[in-house]
DNA sequence: ATGGTCGATTATCGA
């Protein structure tokens, strides 16, 4: 089974990247992060046409989460269990949705991006991830052999190696110390980072700002993982950064990255 | 080629 997690800037804008993207590229489950439009505006049409069923979450042009699954989709879940909301006026916030497919809880993504160290939404950006941390250790603690990935954009770049120059991001989001610590926290609670084995650094990124030519310039940043639970860890056969995919006209500024799994 | 873009919603805002 081929799993994937993209963050599409927009899923109207780039529904026809993505569904040409699924076909080219043999993708059994992906998680889509930023979809940027409510329920009722969600194209899923040209996905369905494909064979793939879609769960989509979204309230506003704001966020926005969807899982689309061609082995199945059941048992779909909005927002984790514990959930932190921002307040008005984002409280149309869409960052989580969990969905069953071909055996595989997948959850997807879109961790808070927290703006600046300085603003409140910094602070909502922890909280999120301490009680997805608390939440997603739990399901382990319940079934030691569940089958879980935490699939999205996570907004942090875990590794010095993670960002072109470090410098650029001295007092920036993203790299601190205790973003960086959730990340571990999500490791320690027992999910492991498949795709960073498959795809080591320095250099290696998921992101690349549209301004300044970054992405020709090749200054990114690694901040999509699927974080898999031990049970799935060990089925991982392969993982992909489709670097390719973010060239172009009309791309988002996120690669899709893609994991194999054994089964 | 002198190099700050997208997308959604409407001149800003968030990323």
């Amino acid at each position: 089974m081929r799993v994937a997690t993209w963050n599409v800037n927009s899923i109207r804008a780039r529904i026809d990247r993505v569904a040409s993207w699924l076909e080219r590229r043999d993708v059994d489950v992906l998680a889509v992060q930023e979809t940027k439009c409510r329920d009722d505006q969600f194209p899923d049409e040209p996905l369905r046409a494909l064979g793939y069923d879609v769960a989509h979450h979204g309230l506003s042009a704001w966020s926005g989460v969807a899982v689309v699954s061609r082995v199945g989709l059941e048992d779909v879940e909005v927002g984790f269990p514990g959930q932190p909301h921002w307040g008005e006026p984002l409280a149309a916030e869409a960052r989580a949705l969990g969905a069953t497919c071909g055996g595989v809880r997948i959850w997807s993504l879109y961790v808070p991006n927290g703006r600046t160290l300085a603003d409140p939404h910094y602070l909502y950006k922890l909280d999120w991830l301490s009680r997805l941390r608390d939440t997603a250790a739990g399901w382990l603690a319940v079934d030691a052999a569940a089958t879980v990935i935490l699939a999205g954009d996570w907004n942090i770049a875990p590794l010095d190696e993670d960002v072109w120059d470090m410098r650029v991001f001295a007092h920036s989001t993203h790299v601190s110390a205790p973003e960086r610590a959730a990340f571990e926290a999500i490791i320690e609670a027992g999910y492991a980072d498949v795709v960073r084995p498959y795809t080591p650094g320095p250099g290696t990124y998921t992101y690349w700002d549209y301004t300044r030519l970054r992405f020709p310039r090749r200054e990114g940043m690694r901040l999509d993982f699927a974080m898999c639970s031990p049970a799935l860890a060990s089925r991982v056969t392969g993982a992909e950064i489709d670097r390719q995919e973010r060239k172009g006209k009309g791309a988002s500024d996120h690669a899709p990255v893609i994991v194999e799994i054994d089964g």
